[in-house]
DNA sequence: GATGAATGAGGCTTCATTCAT
DNA sequence: CATGAATGAAGCCTCATTCAT
């Protein structure tokens, strides 16, 4: 009578799907949305296609469970180092700069999924990088209104964006460019934070 | 008899290359890369598809075309902007956020290739989009050299892909934006245009 | 101990298997044995597939199970009216038509399954089919030899034949107007009826 | 300049298309509709999937235009056969029953798809089919009204649908019937045409 | 007996590219 | 130079069926 689901079966399907899940970050970080076929994630995940289409709607749905496993992660990243300055909102900022500069330095895929395959796809996977990137620069917003007092009157929006933008074209570049002729990656982060630090008009002793 | 090619038949090749050309930008620029399809700019360029290679070697080819085609006007409205404060680094600096800005605001198709469709493509493709990119970004290095005396010790090559990226970023949300919540595009330039200066440590006078 | 199976399990048993014909009946009917898949049918009888494939081979086997069960209850339906008339062959005749349309045409399910979604499909299923059919035509080839004398001479197999053809085409156009526009199924058997009476050459009297 | 299509082109054109037209009809016939893959179809043709879609829009769309075609061949077939009689109804009819059943005995795979398989396909082919079909009924229609003062009262739709419907069996059994067993098609017809004519009360005479 | 996850063959379709006219 | 019909590789996805638990 009825075996029902057991705890084992449920654990075997997480793992499952999470194995189809990762295979699909490298390959969307390593060859790009569209080059990154339905066979190749099967392939690479060792199953079958009936499985995967078990798992996911579709490609597009694949795509969409990188990127929120992705931006959890990204986000664990960030808030852990945030807490560690909590008390201070510009040390904040400049933690949650390199915080993420970092993060996305040593997840390449990630990074690559992030900054450049995410974008122009359906308005659906649209949403869902959108819900990724704006709660980046939504801290920064939250940080900014905390600190209006002391910094010049600005558009705290637009403010937000160029912050989220400078850390990705930094970041695409510094990971484009051949590994030999890189520089470290926390002299990268560092620079970024300065940046941005002083492009919210912050003062210098906070740099 | 049988000369080739009369400067008439080299004048009207010309022309007919630039429509599809054109007839791509906009496709590329409103349906990204891979949903614009040889038949569809073939289409809109009222030619036929045999002709569309005689003039490209292939899909990717007219991309690269459109791309360069971009990175001129681009250039242009650049230069001129920038040509007319000469005298002045950090003027021209401005002056460059801000042409740049409004070119991609009223370019939403160009923009759109440069920012967003022309990432995740082929390493050829890539080396243009990079060359056109790059260009901005080593125009805000030399200025920055030209500069170095009188702001703070900073890496140029980053601050430079964060001036560059702070610009893209803004633009794109702005695009991505509907048009009816939209600041309007002079705000939005000089917003970024601040945002970069201080960034690079210029002093208050010169926002 | 250790008895198999008891008269209680039995019941449970067939009560399973005839929960996936039901089903079964109801989606062939609406969506055509295509469109209809296996997961459909094990959702909707809120069973599972293992259960599935334990009662039945395949699935032309639960659309040959479909059809008998539909077979029957029509061979019930007819023999109920055309016991009511034993005495007569042509009344028989007459009733024989009125009771398949009206089952028809209160069961469109069935009818469907009947009349057009079993067409078509695999030998095996054919064959189920057409000793449905037959059984029809072959009552009717019964009546005919019981009344030919007084009959004109005919072919009575094709006769028979065209009876049922004629009751099936009417039947499955009248399932195919829409509801608002359809007479009353009466109406609508007693001028088959009367189609097919003249049909095989019965006098006024009869109709 | 401007090698426009020539006639010898437009008439390869239509050769091809009409051979993808002929072997689904084949196809069609035999194997039925679901049956008959796309690929068997290119394959039968000799040509290749790019043209098969160059052609059409997909598998329905050829299905649609082997039913039109077959509908164009059936209804010269009838007409021809009915303008010979065209001073009399009945004998009209009579012409008409005859010669669709010597058609589609002569031609089985139209026959096939005609009768069953182009039922309980998609509205689309419902269409094409009801239009076919409806021609027919319509004929008899028709004629009827003709005839109405010398006829019994009938509900002429309804009358329609049974001729058609004892038409379409008749041939339908008698396909299905081995050859060996079969009796002559023209007895068939006569047969059919006799009980169709009986049906709609015509005079003894008129048989 | 019951369950539902797993499988993979194969269908439909698109589209970049070639080539005869 | 121009045209557009022709090609076929390859992608996405469905679904009947099996099998470990």
């Amino acid at each position: 009578m009825a075996y029902r689901t057991t705890p084992k079966m449920a654990r075997r399907k997480d793992e499952h799907r999470r194995k189809f899940v990762d295979s699909a970050i490298r390959l969307f970080g390593r060859q790009g949305y569209h080059a990154t076929t339905v066979p190749k994630i099967v392939a690479k995940s060792g199953s079958s296609t009936g499985s995967f289409y078990f798992y996911f709607r579709n490609k597009e749905d694949v795509f969409a469970a990188a990127l929120e496993s992705l931006g959890e992660r990204v986000a664990a990243a960030l808030n852990e180092e945030i807490a560690k300055v909590w008390e201070n909102p510009l040390l904040q900022m400049k933690a949650a700069v390199e915080a993420l500069m970092l993060f996305l330095a040593e997840n390449p895929d990630e990074a690559r999924i992030l900054i450049v395959e995410s974008s122009g796809l359906t308005p659906q996977l649209e949403a869902v990088r959108r819900k990724i990137v704006s709660s980046h620069a939504r801290g920064v917003q939250n940080a900014l209104s905390q600190l209006s007092r002391r910094l010049p009157d600005m558009d705290a929006a637009v403010v937000a964006r160029c912050w989220v933008g400078a850390v990705y074209e930094a970041v695409y570049h510094w990971l484009e460019t051949p590994a030999a002729e890189r520089m470290p990656a926390t002299r990268l982060a560092r620079a970024v934070a300065e940046f941005n630090l002083r492009g919210i008009g912050a003062p210098k002793e906070a740099l």
